[in-house]
DNA sequence: ACTTGACCCTCCACTTGCTGGAACCGGTAG
DNA sequence: CTACCGGTTCCAGCAAGTGGAGGGTCAAGT
């Protein structure tokens, strides 16, 4: 399969997949013509890296999970410590943009938004504020 | 005031000060020994520049906010509708990653995590996998 | 006066995960 | 034969810094 159909396939960028056979994710074989030939396994990892990224997995993430996913004898545990760990990442993630969320919806609460070049949400951000609560 | 100590007080790491005077975010003056002094109006831009982007904003978004902060004839509706913006982005964000944990949550919960190879968190992500919700 | 150590300087390379463009070759249809 | 789509390579760049090499400066202690 040339690289387009793959694409479509996976849902990945031609440039992606190059690229991630350039960090030797995949190492597609070649045909005459000099264009790169996937087989269907080569697909699948694609398809398995597709979907790992869209889970938010690192690159190097995904390479251990790969080795994982190729390893008959892997332990499952493996795998499910390398993701609970990320979960936790998440949860991190989550916890911090709603903090943000927080202070800066409360600033623009507090803006009127009008013509005027009163603005909270620039005091708030030049000065140390901390605001009542409630 | 010296770079170290502007460092101290704003949080940021020197080389990333040196990095915005680079970017021309602020523009310290230079001593005769060619260290940089920084001015209080430089500590508060760093000040600002550190608030804003622990909330989230870009650096450009940080120069806009700037220049806003500086403008004294500015509208407050500007500044407001620029926060408001990012205030959408983190909420995309923040749904995106809970979409993620969910999807992972899920896969995590259903393996057992032993040392047997069978694993629904692989399986789950090289096919198809269309949960059935409760 | 000399040395030590903490600061400061510049410049270059590297990071993550791609994305875009230039310049070129292969394959097929009208 | 000419389009035109698809494939190839290589080079550059994005955000937003971080790390290190290799050097100059300043203040204190001996």
């Amino acid at each position: 399969m040339n690289i387009g159909d793959v694409a479509t396939i996976s849902g990945l960028p031609v440039k992606t997949i190059r690229y991630y056979e350039e960090i030797d994710l995949v190492r597609p074989g070649r045909g005459a013509n000099g264009y790169r030939r996937f087989s269907d396994s080569d697909v699948q990892k694609l398809v398995f890296i597709a979907r790992a990224r869209s889970l938010g997995f690192t690159i190097e993430e995904c390479r251990t999970l790969l080795s994982l996913y190729e390893d008959r004898s892997r332990a499952s545990a493996d795998v499910r410590s390398l993701a609970s760990d990320h979960l936790d990442q998440i949860d991190v993630k989550v916890a911090e943009l709603l903090a943000m969320r927080r202070t800066l919806a409360d600033l623009v609460e507090r803006c009127r938004g009008d013509d005027r070049p009163d603005c909270p949400i620039l005091d708030g951000l030049a000065h140390e504020n901390r605001k009542r609560m409630a």
